[in-house]
DNA sequence: GAATCAATTTAGAATAATTCTTGCTATTGG
DNA sequence: CCAATAGCAAGAATTATTCTAAATTGATTC
């Protein structure tokens, strides 16, 4: 358990968002970039994207900006098989096409009313805290 | 370029399938391991259980063996966030639910006559290869 | 059955994405 | 300003997986 800090007013001058996430330099930057091109970078993309504006920055700092990010909702983490994460700024429900041609990675929306129970045969009683869909093939130009 | 070594009749005697997958010892304990309990266990699980009836089997073939079968398409690799991959023998498509409070994996069967371009708006002229449908939740005894 | 020779197995080393540790710095609230 | 807390940076550690190299197996041919 953890004692959060008494604040009367609600953090009067601060730059946190709702949630109490503090952001800093560091995590400002690594939102940006994520922002800027939404091609589902990994980590390390990230890293050398941002170095432009903080040279100094440190890939262990991209790893936590990129949890606390994740961990806060303003990002989605992506994983593909086993290949290194990859970072998602897109807050809509939706899956990811993998062109494994290019090698990019596509967002997929939800064609609108469709309900999971409609296409899963879910068990019982099981409350979903988090969907994942992911998908592999090719764009052929036909 | 593989040069396959001639033979005129299919393989007599041999222990090959239609694939030309050759069922060793080690390939046939590893698939024995998966089909004997379907709970999709990590290579390292793989490697405990079928060490009972090969002794001196080593983690590496374990997943040279894994690897193997994937290829072939007698398993599957099932991959939840950054956790170790799992292996599942039901060759049936389907999803699964990793429910978070028991660590379990189930199985989940997409209702029979459902399409992916019903569910999801694809990108045009996508050729989908493999989809992968991961939930994460927890089953509510109510 | 023996020779051949590619495929497979094994033990251990290597790899690489990620996480952890530690000491330092920045920010907050008082 | 002070004390407490949170965040950052550099490098070490972790760990699932892959690779390497040498030994073994086993299918095919003689
Ligand atoms: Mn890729
Ligand atoms: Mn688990
Ligand atoms: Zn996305
Ligand atoms: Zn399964």
């Amino acid at each position: 358990m953890q004692a959060k800090p008494s604040s009367k007013s609600v953090n009067p001058g601060s730059a946190e968002d709702a949630s109490g996430l503090r952001m800093t330099r560091q995590r400002q930057g690594v939102y940006r970039v994520l922002l800027a091109e939404r091609d589902h970078p990994t980590a390390n993309d990230v890293f050398m994207r941002v170095k432009d504006k903080l040279p100094h920055i440190s890939l262990a700092t991209v790893y936590n900006c990129l949890e606390v990010l994740v961990e806060h909702r303003l990002v989605r983490q992506v994983n593909f098989e086993r290949e290194p994460s990859r970072y998602c700024p897109n807050l809509e429900e939706h899956g990811h096409f993998h062109d494994q041609h290019t090698g990019v990675i596509h967002d997929v929306k939800f064609k609108p009313g469709v309900q999971l129970g409609d296409v899963l045969d879910l068990p019982s009683g099981a409350v979903i805290e988090d969907v994942e869909i992911n998908l592999r093939g090719q764009l052929s130009l036909a």
